[in-house]
RNA sequence: GGGCACGUAGCUCAGUCUGGAUAGAGCGUCGGACUUCUAAUCCGACGGUCGUGGGUUCAAAUCCCAUCGUGCUCGCCA
């Protein structure tokens, strides 16, 4: 209701000071500090004093004074306090809250008829997912399903870069190196047994004689000639490494769960010829140069300095170039695309966007959600060199270490159902897992993370845990309502005839009425989380959310509530919490235990 | 060196785009609350030159300029 009442106020704001011939083009809404009672404030009456030559608190007493509520649904009242000017919604507004959040969709915004492919992860199919590339997965997905929950039709793809130099060295090594020369798998998976030959390679590459090395670059570079030209047989040898190795990162990536609805490959774009026709149409271009016999773009125009090399001087094309053909492709299938990306590919990602719209594209369509790397303390992750702690690991610990934690609560449980065997491990893994999604998605993408143990692995508050106990507690309620007989789902509101008829004026205790406000912001949140890209705003919201929630749980009993009115309508309020709190939490991608 | 990001409490972070009411949380420290719908919870105390210096403004953590520190980047790699 929170975005209904905001336009409500936008409309009787502006209206009023056009009546008086004021200004309206900044309004100055915003949301006023915690202690003040209003939902929204406008501080319009600061802009206005030398207009009006006045000082601000008299300005801010009239205009409150000059706005009509009357003829809104939820604007029910409007004063000043100094020189600002407080709108207050109106019992409507917390009843609809209260009626529109016993929907389990709760938050999810209309359809919007635009679809959006989301690209993320898209990580070099050359050995086992590690944390530094885990948050690409896990900030990709959870913009995905911000999109989703925001009304768009939403793909989300992974990028398989199958046709550069990494997984030409990767098939000459596979093809080279027998296993007996290689160290023992860290675990019985592909991409685990495969990377062992790219590492092995890699490290021949730098060390062994240069006459060996020289032969073995010539068999990488027909490697690479052969997927350039098409070869069907040199395809073929690359793709049953790469799509080996693939299939043991998608293992990994779905425990977070990142699944994918399609993986693109980049040789696609090279057999069905578009990114020859993307090098032809370049080279027409007033931007194009031949310089060093390389086709090359100019992208001064676009505040780029550096020069953009689409076509080698072998006549070979580039990553870019292909992924130019692959933007094209997109742009044709999709209204919009975002892609997730780490803050290394920042120049790449402003170059392609350049050559994007000199090709004659749209770009609006095309966003970035830039994110900073994530480091150990004592350097970077590397997959080609082995340094760097694998996802899986991570996941791994993450259970054992939140199995601890429920089996040492298991004795202490006051509430006297049965966690059967079952129940602990599923527990472990919603816990454990949510609580490193949960760290990495809560924080600003921009900034840097250093992955230290102990700390992603903090279930105590402003954790995942401390909002996944919120939603068991609300499970636990509900649960016990309907063990004593009270149907919830039957529960029904205003002006009917049933003695269980739902009056939501009975919470009227501040803790009841201040969580049907954060109830009711929730829509908009989405929208914000949506329209930045930014899903970690769902995640503060999530926080603040379950300090509200558990303020009126501390206070307010529901099933020993002093009568069966005010016991239905917080049944109602519970309800609406459970559904509020289970789909911030699915649009971060944490799930929801039903008990803790 | 050029470009881009980041710098808020001892530590980890919200708030910055869109300037506005005494700058908010958590961890840690100290002190309290379980015969109660789950204590992975709650309540209280302590803790801040919002890197620094200028500027714009009635008003700056937020905008602009400079500066320091950190990271990323500047391949016919991806």
């Amino acid at each position: 209701m929170f975005r209904e009442f905001r336009a409500e106020v936008e409309a009787a704001l502006a209206d009023a000071l056009a009546a008086r011939g004021l200004p309206t083009d900044d309004l100055g809404i915003e949301e006023p500090p915690e202690d003040v009672p209003a939902t929204l404030a406008s501080s319009v009456a600061f802009r206005l004093a030398g207009e009006v030559g006045a000082p601000p608190p008299e300005i801010a007493a009239e205009v409150a004074e000059a706005v009509d509520p009357e003829g809104y649904e939820y604007l029910a009242r409007v004063d000043s306090q100094g020189p600002y000017v407080n709108f207050h919604a109106g019992e409507a507004y917390l009843a609809d809250t209260l009626v529109a959040a016993q929907d389990g969709e709760y938050g999810r915004l209309p359809d919007r008829d635009t679809s959006v492919v989301v690209e993320h992860t898209s990580a070099n199919p050359t050995g086992p997912v590690h944390v530094g590339r885990a948050r690409n997965p896990i900030l990709g997905d959870a913009i995905a399903r911000v999109l989703d929950f925001a009304g768009y039709g939403v793909e989300r793809h992974y990028y398989v870069n199958d046709a550069g130099r990494q997984v030409a060295v990767f098939t000459w090594a596979y093809e080279t190196f027998d296993e007996s020369d290689l160290p023992k798998p860290e675990r019985d998976r592909a991409d685990y047994d495969l990377v062992r030959y790219y590492r092995k390679g890699n490290q021949f590459l730098e060390d062994a004689d240069p006459e060996e090395v020289e032969a073995a670059e010539a068999e990488i570079e027909s490697i690479m000639r052969g997927l350039e030209a098409g070869d069907d047989e040199t395809y073929e040898r690359v793709e049953r490494v790469v799509d080996r190795v693939l299939s043991g990162m998608r293992d990994s990536l779905e425990r977070l769960p990142a699944e994918f609805d399609a993986f693109v490959k980049e040789t696609e774009f090279i057999r069905d010829g578009s990114a020859d026709d993307v090098v032809d149409r370049l080279k027409d271009t007033e931007y194009a140069v031949y310089e060093e016999d390389a086709w090359q773009l100019d992208l001064s125009a676009f505040g780029i300095e550096k020069m953009l090399v689409f076509l080698r001087s072998d006549g070979t094309t580039l990553y870019t170039t292909r992924d130019l053909a692959h933007h094209e492709w997109k742009f044709a299938n999709y209204d919009a695309a975002v892609t997730v990306l780490g803050e290394d590919h920042k120049l790449q990602a402003d170059q392609l966007k350049a050559a994007l719209e000199i090709l004659g594209n749209d770009t609006d369509q095309l966003s970035h959600a830039i994110y900073s790397y994530v480091n150990l303390p004592d350097g970077k992750m590397s997959t080609r060199r082995g340094t760097g702690v694998d996802l899986d690991d991570l996941l791994d610990e993450a259970i054992v270490r939140a199995r601890e934690e429920v089996e040492k609560r298991l004795d202490s449980r006051i509430r006297d159902d049965e966690l059967d065997e079952e129940d602990v491990e599923r527990i472990a893994r919603q816990v454990g897992i949510g609580a490193v999604r949960y760290d990495i998605v809560s924080k600003q993408p921009t900034k840097a993370i250093t992955f230290e143990w102990e700390r992603a692995l903090d279930f105590e508050a402003q954790s995942a845990p401390y909002v996944q106990y919120v939603h068991a507690r609300c499970c636990g309620i509900l649960e016990e309502a309907e063990s004593r007989g009270i149907d919830v789902g039957a529960i029904e509101f205003g002006g009917g005839e049933a003695a269980a008829d739902l009056d939501p004026s009975v919470l009227d205790a501040p803790e009841e009425r201040d969580l049907l406000r954060t109830i009711a912001r929730f829509p908009a949140v989405i929208e914000e989380a949506a329209e930045d890209l930014e899903p970690h705003v769902v995640a503060t919201y999530t926080r603040e959310f379950a300090e509200t929630f558990n303020a009126f749980y501390r206070e307010c009993p529901v099933l020993a509530a002093e009568d069966e009115r005010r016991r239905d309508a917080r049944l109602a309020l519970v309800n609406a919490s459970r559904a509020t709190v289970a789909n911030a939490l699915s649009v971060l991608g944490v799930e929801a235990p039903t008990s803790m």
